[in-house]
DNA sequence: TTAATTATACTCAATTTGAGCATAATAGAG
DNA sequence: CTCTATTATGCTCAAATTGAGTATAATTAA
């Protein structure tokens, strides 16, 4: 291999920030100063001198820029890939490549909040808690079918990340539909990376900045499927809340809505919660005011909750 | 923050390529010329403007150093940590920051087998196929006790990584371990980083550069998770195999046995394999040889294979 | 006082899991 | 040729878990 070929890269770190706020769930964006308007997710460059690892890096500039505290951080995934930082023909000069590293991070607050991004503004196609969302039937799957055509390879991925036809929807597979719809040139940013000519008619989803809504879409991937195994809603919770406020949370991150019984059984079964003998204050009948058995520990570890379906999510 | 500081690194791409001889794990490792001996992951600098993507990048030195063959291929971890790179005094020069990429990959054969390390010599505590290994209650545990000592923390570390003292043990938590015994003092690894003052007696499993045993425990971590809700031991058969041999190899990885019956209870139950008609010949009865139902596919996002546990997992 | 609303307790059938026994088909020893 | 060791495979069964429903309690607002 030549090794005159230039191996040095700088290092953005590209941060997801997520809250709840009320039943929808959000993301911290940046305002953009183009044209376009597009918001875009905090990111920063690692000073690989000054921060002895990046997540420590990550944490140095979220504070400095948001003063927000963030409990929770984990790392998502490392993007390099030419061709999807720069908008259009705007290209990064020859020697300034950028290798993005994309971080999940968890806030229990969300304060100002036009700098708050709901989610499913951004992915509206993976909201199921008042049922299939109509922009699948009525627009995103349609232009998938003719761009699938007789394309073997095509229909089979069709098949596993929208359940085409076989009407089979996995919560997780996010990231798979959004690359699937990048490529077919239904998202925004894909006529902005230069692979699609003309503009696409309908906005599937509002767009973000370079690759940041494939971050957050790695994010939303992420932090699903974690929510299944790990007790990582707390994170996102105050110090003390209500059962339904544990499973309205739940609820807006998996994007569908599930069986009352079955998950409280879920959280007293795993000894998650523990009651502080208060109660809330609401239009029905008071519920009782729980916390967190495991704060201040390292909970990443504990057995998390199994997710008991409810009725909306196939058909 | 100040934009003086250097912000520019090389990005090196290491690879744990993973494949099963026989009952054993093992993993492509390069000799070491220094005088420790020490085997290496393969690795190699991403250039990224020959390589429009990482993975393209590390496929394309993997077939040159290699000649081999890697279908599966995952993004493990990206690692910037300052100080886990160097090897004691011996430090880099001030502006050669280094990230590594760690990638998992999988292969089906594992020839020149002097060029294969087996898992479990560098991690002896991982696997419990034989019952509980001695090396825990005879080296380990007692010097992590001493070492947490009335430390709450460290003790509730201890407790999680290792089933101090309640007797469970979770094969997932590969990394939690290392990382404890790394911060311990007891590997090689933090004493060649200058975290240990005096060698330590005891070599617990066989070290490996820089930190690439960190990343050989990453990959296990993340391979014992997948092989629980997704089918990648397919990614480690020949064309045709037994059923029996799809538990040996899944019982390698896992480090621990399995119910026979309830094993392929759940292969059928999840129609993954397809006999073939032919029959194998071994010792005892022949056995029905079985293939992959979803080759040449992208089987990544199937369901996979719950784990029936045997009886040797936790005492 | 009534209706709407929310919380919580309890039940029950269907499925899945963990663990066992029984039987079948081969090679090799005697 | 027969017995035994060995491996493969079929089948059973109780315990636990899950999915889904019903009944009842404690509030607020009309």
């Amino acid at each position: 291999m030549d090794k005159n070929h230039t191996a040095s890269v700088l290092i953005d770190l590209s941060a997801a920030i997520v809250s709840v706020r009320g039943d929808q769930p959000v993301c911290l964006t940046v305002p953009d100063v183009s044209e376009y308007q597009t918001p875009g997710l905090p990111f920063g460059p690692f000073y690989p001198d000054q921060h002895r690892t990046m997540e420590i890096g990550l944490r140095q500039w979220v504070i400095e820029q948001t003063s927000l505290d963030i409990g929770y951080v984990e790392q998502l995934y490392t993007f390099g890939d030419r061709g999807r930082r720069s908008e259009g023909a705007d290209n990064n000069k020859e020697n300034e490549h950028i290798v993005s590293v994309g971080y999940l991070a968890l806030s229990k607050q969300c304060p100002q909040p036009n700098q708050w991004s709901e989610w499913y503004k951004h992915f509206p196609w993976e909201d199921w808690r008042e049922g299939r969302p109509n922009i699948l039937n009525q627009q995103i799957i349609p232009y998938l079918e003719a761009w699938a055509g007789s394309d073997e390879l095509r229909r089979l991925r069709l098949q596993q990340a929208f359940g085409v036809p076989d009407k089979s929807w996995n919560d997780e597979f996010v990231l798979d539909r959004y690359e699937l719809m990048y490529e077919a040139g239904l998202v925004w940013e894909a006529c902005a990376d230069g692979r699609q000519k003309e503009k696409i008619s309908v906005q599937n989803g509002i767009a973000m900045q370079l690759d940041h809504r494939r971050i957050l879409a790695t994010a939303i991937s992420r932090l699903r499927a974690k929510l299944k195994y790990r007790p990582v809603v707390f994170e996102l919770m105050p110090s003390a809340f209500t059962l339904t406020h544990v499973q309205k949370t739940t609820e807006a991150i998996l994007g569908a809505v599930l069986h009352k019984q079955n998950f409280r059984r879920q959280l007293s079964k795993n000894e998650l919660v523990e009651p502080t003998g208060k109660m809330s204050k609401a239009r029905g009948r008071p519920a009782e005011l729980f916390k967190f058995k495991h704060d201040e520990s390292q909970s990443t570890n504990l057995p998390g909750l199994r997710i008991p379906l409810g009725k909306s999510r196939n058909f």
